[in-house]
DNA sequence: GTCTATAGTCGGATAGAC
DNA sequence: GTCTATCCGACTATAGAC
């Protein structure tokens, strides 16, 4: 039995995102055609203007479709810290430190988990040629995930520091932070080579969960015992 | 008295390479065409096929430029530390945490300041592309420039550190604290929104330098008086 | 809803005058 | 060495059959 005309359409639909996905992400906006497009996803060319307006409709619903996947990945550590944090400013249990350390470090070890896996790869080089060249998809990645956890990391710095979560030298240290972080993903070919790993297996998973950890551990660190 | 030929022809090659740089690196390689090219060169469009054989040549003749000039404009702190490291392996005359966190500052301060610098915004654009899909010319610019600086920050950071150079604890360091500057790049965008800046002008610079020097002071520091 | 054919546009390189 | 004119190829989107 045939399926229905609707499902058909939104397969059609599914295939073009996934497909638009990787292939802008490899080739860039006008490296792509869109015969490239409809042949990596197996459907028609002209599933294209029908579907999504055109070329550029099909790439801002393939920046909306990554915020949105990646958001439900983050969704739930998240969450968590968010409540974590609002609960403090309500009940006046406020976080310490050490909390606010272990907190972060949860936030971090789940984005390095993204920004190292492969999957990701396709989305990175998506959002990097975004952010130098923005376009009206930057606004709604920047909105539905970098300012939100930016905006998680910066509270969390701030308790830590034991300064303003407003302060501007606290925003820095955060950016800091998180490039830590994204050099991997960002520069990943460099550092694969100054590592010598050819790629990030499991060992070398284990071995970025740790440096994330030596990393929060030793954020605006001025004592130890 | 009109200007010999060969000059005129070495001023359209400069005014073609210049143009390159900016439109290249603000379009990618597709997205740009040499009617752009030429437009912002002032140059007529048939000098590209005629000076660099063609639209390609002329990328790769970009690239090898920025290439040539970054290197220039880091010799000499590079050389400064460089010698200094040579010395203290020849004459035992170590050098001590201290002096090295001072190299290091000089060596952040030198790359920070070349990421944010305007007139190298175009630079930073091109060779970020570069990284996504790396061409020939790539290997040449991290061979001759990022392998170097990154070995320099090894050598750092393991006598801050207290550890050996090889150690991968120590590259992991190294790569995160070279990430932490250039997030100000890679992520300009995000940064920018964050930061409430609306662009990087002087105020800025001299922030983003106190911050590097926050950076490295605290790189690796447990204890303080 | 999906296909074939094609119209309309634009980009890169060549030819040849000056 | 530099300019004007032009060709050829490739790409996106539309029209219309099924």
């Amino acid at each position: 039995m045939r399926q229905p005309k609707a499902d058909r359409g939104d397969a059609t639909r599914e295939k073009l995102l996934h497909a638009a996905i990787d292939v802008f992400g490899l080739n860039g906006f006008h490296g792509t055609t869109t015969r490239m497009l409809s042949e990596a996803a197996g459907v028609n060319q002209q599933a294209i203007p029908y579907y999504f307006g055109g070329k550029e409709g099909l790439y801002i619903a393939a920046a909306e479709h990554i915020g949105a996947v990646i958001s439900a990945k983050l969704a739930s550590p998240r969450k968590a810290l968010l409540d974590r944090l609002t609960q403090a400013d309500e009940s006046g249990r406020a976080v310490g430190e050490d909390e606010a350390r272990q907190m972060l470090d949860l936030g971090l070890q789940t984005f390095a988990g993204l920004m190292i896996s492969d999957q990701s790869e396709a989305w990175a080089r998506f959002i990097v040629r975004e952010q130098m060249a923005p376009t009206e998809a930057f606004g709604r990645v920047y909105d539905a995930l970098m300012g939100p956890m930016l905006g998680i990391v910066c509270r969390l710095a701030a308790i830590i520091l034991a300064e303003d979560p407003t302060n501007e030298h606290v925003r820095l240290r955060a950016l800091s932070l998180v490039g830590g972080v994204l050099v991997f993903r960002m520069a990943r070919a460099a550092a694969l080579r100054l590592l010598d790993w050819e790629t990030i297996g499991d060992r070398e998973t284990d071995v970025m969960r740790a440096h994330v950890t030596d990393l929060v551990q030793s954020f605006g660190r001025r004592d130890r015992s």
